[in-house]
Parts: C-alpha cells; structure tokens; sequence
DNA sequence: TTTTATTTTCAATAATTATTGAAAGTTTTA
DNA sequence: TAAAACTTTCAATAATTATTGAAAATAAAA
C-alpha cells in the first residue's frame, strides 16, 4: 500500500465513522483529505480527489470553516482559494466538541430544564422530574468530561491524574 | 403541563437529540418512552403511545434489548410480553457507551492501526503515519475518558479528583 | 390436534437526507 | 466597462435510511 492508497482508505474511514455520529459523511472526507494532504487545496482539487461536485466540494468546504476546522489561504499567482486543515489534533478535537456543545448539548439542557415545570402535584410527576434531572447531571457531567479530557492534554500535571485513574 | 404532556415532549426531544448523535430516532423514543413509564408496557402499548407500526414497535424493543436497556417482564395472566427500561441513568450511560465502543471504536481502532502498514520509504509517508497515530492516541484516550468518567461516578476518591480538574 | 394469540420477518414504500449541476452572483483583470 | 475567473445558491434528483403492514412463524390454549 502506498502513501496515495493509504490516504483513500483513511477518507473513507472518517467518512463512515463521521456519519455514523450524525456528522455529514462528505464532510468528513473533504476533513480527512485535507487533514492527509501536505499542501493546501482548491475547490477543484477536491473535487477531483473525491468525485464529488462543486456545489457539494464549495458546501462543504463552507462549512468546515464554520466548524473552524479548515483555512482559506491564497497563493500568489493564482485567483483560486485553497485550503488547509488545522493539523493539530487535539485542537480539532476541542473545536468539534465545541461546536457540537453550542449546537446540541447547550439547547438540550435548556429544553430538559424547561420540562421540570410541570404541575408538580398530579400523580407521578415526581419520578418524572427526577429522571430529567438525572438526565440534566449525566449530561452536565458528559459536558464537563470533555473539557476535563482537553485540559488534561494541556497539562502534563493533569495528564498524570488521569493516567491514575486508569 | 402535566405530567403526560412533558413525558410526550421529552419523548420527541430524546428522539431528535439520538438521531443528532447516529441513534435511530424511533429507537431513542422508545426508550424514553419506557424510561419515563411507571409501569411495564406491551408491544401494544409502545405502538399506541408513540403511533408506530407493529414491525416497528418490535424491532426497536428487540435491538434495545441488545443494547441491554430494556428488558422483558411477564404479567400474570398475561400472554404478552412486556417491556421495561433500566431506570439507573448512569448504568444507561454506561450501557450506551459499552455498545458503541464495542460496534464503533474498537473497528476503528483497528482499522487506523492496519493504515500504518504502508511503504515508508515514500515520500510523505512519515507525516501520514504520524497524523494516524496522533489520531489514534485521541480515539483512545477518548474512549479512556468515558471509562474514567463512569467509574468516578462510583466512587467518592475518583470523583473527588475529577473535580479538581473541572 | 386445532384454534387463537402473539411475535417476527421482510419486500414494498415512505420519509429523510445528501448531491448534483446549471444559473446567478461576485470579484478580478484587461 | 466588459469579459473572464471563480464562488455561491438552490430546485431537482438521487441515495440512503426508516417504516409499514401483511404474511409466516412461533407459542400457548382449548
């Protein structure tokens, strides 16, 4: 297996797994190509390595941006924009868990809070409330957890904690 | 609200989130279903309270019970089978995770490690190689964290200590 | 055994989600 | 200013995924 057929595999490998985490498959392979590819990309490059169109190639390099994941970055001579990847993992992984928390996370614990306010005599409402707030610590604490596992690659006083904890 | 109309709209919500994060959503909403349900409830039940058809009712109790979320109770004079949820959120938690690593990271994990077995002779080879293997020690510690996290959850040590990271 | 109740399967269909590609829009160059 | 180069949009379509429902299978009762 060479460099170039390894790359293939490892765009197909992201993309599955990224959908199989509600993150858009195509998405995750322009992600993975640009995160393999030593040279910043044009829309037409990936367009190319991925069989894809140029509505779908310029969608998606739109909103790897948004996700902060990828750069613009222009070359001299050239009218095109191209295109890199943030490199370092860990800071890739913070932005998707960031991203993913405003979006997902931060309007779940709002609307499961909201649910506590319920007619708090009927019958039954007391388990009821419970559940959600178990819910709500689960997810708070989920939350939490992700934060704690980035600042424990930040630190190596940290990091020896929870190497502990194993 | 009372109590019915908060246990329809978390129902909806749980739906939604799960298919936010690759979790078939009917799935998802019948576990919230059984998870905020006092009593045990048939397939008969789940089809009504959720307006879903046999087929579906029953092939989301039987992969939920391969999740090990749910289980089946029998009633007395009763031919059908009846279904109820593990109500301890952080078993649930733990559940989840255990059949996700199971299905999901632990191919990937091997999948990303059989990516390295190229020629390394070729130019760029290197910085795959290196790219795969920081990947990889994030799906790890990644799944690392979650252990971490269930298990300071049973213990007052461990839990002591992850607050000191927060 | 036969009937009845219940569960399971799965081909057909519906619903959802992703993708295309050509037209419109924008920016740069001549 | 007009033409060329490039980017963006979005209605139409394709691909994927979820759901139905009726028939087959199974299990319990008569």
């Amino acid at each position: 297996m060479n460099v170039k057929e390894a790359q293939q595999e490892f765009v197909q490998l992201w993309g599955n797994f990224g959908s199989q985490w509600g993150i858009n498959k195509t998405m995750a392979q322009v992600h993975a190509l640009l995160l393999t590819s030593d040279d910043a990309m044009s829309t037409d490059d990936i367009m190319e390595a991925l069989s894809i169109s140029r509505g779908g190639a310029n969608m998606n390099v739109r909103e790897l941006m948004v996700w902060n994941l990828i750069y613009k970055v222009s070359k001299t001579g050239d009218r095109k924009e191209f295109f890199v990847a943030e490199k370092d993992i860990w800071e890739v992984a913070k932005r998707i868990t960031r991203e993913r928390k405003r979006r997902e996370i931060e309007p779940l614990k709002l609307h499961l809070s909201r649910l506590k306010e319920l007619d708090k005599k009927e019958k039954g409402a007391g388990d009821f409330i419970q559940m959600v707030e178990n819910i709500e610590r689960l997810v708070s604490r989920m939350d939490l957890m992700s934060d704690t596992v980035m600042k424990a690659e930040e630190s190596a006083f940290f990091g020896a904690i929870i190497r502990l904890l194993k």
